[in-house]
DNA sequence: CGAATATCAGGCTTACTGATATTT
DNA sequence: CAAATATCAGTAAGCCTGATATTC
């Protein structure tokens, strides 16, 4: 009841109909080829989704507290400490008490930060090609659109998830 | 370097548009979501995914060796032990000394195994139609298809871990 | 006082690696 | 002896819960 384990790999039409069916299950297959591609393209540099994550919408959104940051990245407030740590010890972000209100930090993103998150950016421009080259630019927008839907669709029906604040 | 978390749910057009345009960050966000219908779906009948798996493969393929369905299922051997543990104990499978073989077990699908798999694929049938409600015929097939292609030239493209016999 | 904040400690699941005893 | 088989032990990452001390 514990372990599982999961099918893979079978887009060469050999598997059982029954399974090739599944959405979830080819939608699952890829998405884990697509995730492993990045992470090794940022490993490469040293680098993590999280990082990027939180590069980005620190860099949109601007300094915020861990409780805001959490929030707009959706990573957890405990597991996004260690995020945090990673980045602070590559001088990406600075951590500073907030003086309006002693329980918060205030978290901003450096210059260092700023070209870090370019760097990733480049490493991951390079990964979405790669996933994507067998598509035209035309399919690739209907890939998006359909999970787009597909996704809002199902957050929608799963109200629970959602509710963390 | 430990602890992550991932953004999800962000399908609002909210999010950093460098968020937004990354195809592996949407595409695993949205078969998370897809993964935990089908899951909690299973769960409402004491089922799993891996058991669907190995007794579709079983009904299909015939009785097997543990080895033989592991690479049939892409379940790992060290994984599958406890698999079918449950579906030993659900009576839904036997496992049983290859007198041919002896380092072998052959595992049978019963006739209770075939009608547990009935079941579930009644209830995946749901799963597949709740989470494809948006989208019409043409459009189903859209996504299968354009999942495949980028699927299937990733694998292709990570042969390393495909290498498994 | 109740609520929010940052942190820590842990759990559970999924993927995967490696070692073992047995048999071929 | 080398290879295959079933099993077990353990790792690592992602996701999540709960408890804590501090501050509001």
């Amino acid at each position: 009841m514990e372990t599982t384990g999961e099918l893979r790999f079978d887009y060469d039409g050999e598997g059982p109909e029954r399974l090739r069916r599944q959405i979830s299950r080819l939608a699952g297959m890829t998405s884990t080829l697509m995730s492993r591609t990045a992470a090794d393209a940022l490993a490469s540099i040293g680098a993590h989704k999280a990082h990027f994550v939180v590069l980005a919408v620190l860099d949109e959104t601007g300094p915020a507290s861990q409780a805001a940051l959490a929030d707009r990245t959706r990573i957890f407030r405990s597991d996004l400490v260690a995020v945090l740590n990673d980045l602070e010890t590559g001088g990406w972000i600075t951590r500073a008490p907030d003086p309006e209100d002693k329980r918060r930090n205030v978290i901003t993103i450096t210059e260092a930060g700023r070209g870090r998150l370019a760097e990733i950016d480049a490493v991951l421009e390079g990964v979405n090609e790669h996933i994507l080259a067998p598509l035209d630019g035309g399919e690739r927008a209907q890939l998006f659109s359909l999970l787009r839907r597909v996704g809002a669709h199902l957050a929608g029906s799963q109200l629970s998830y959602m509710i963390r604040a």
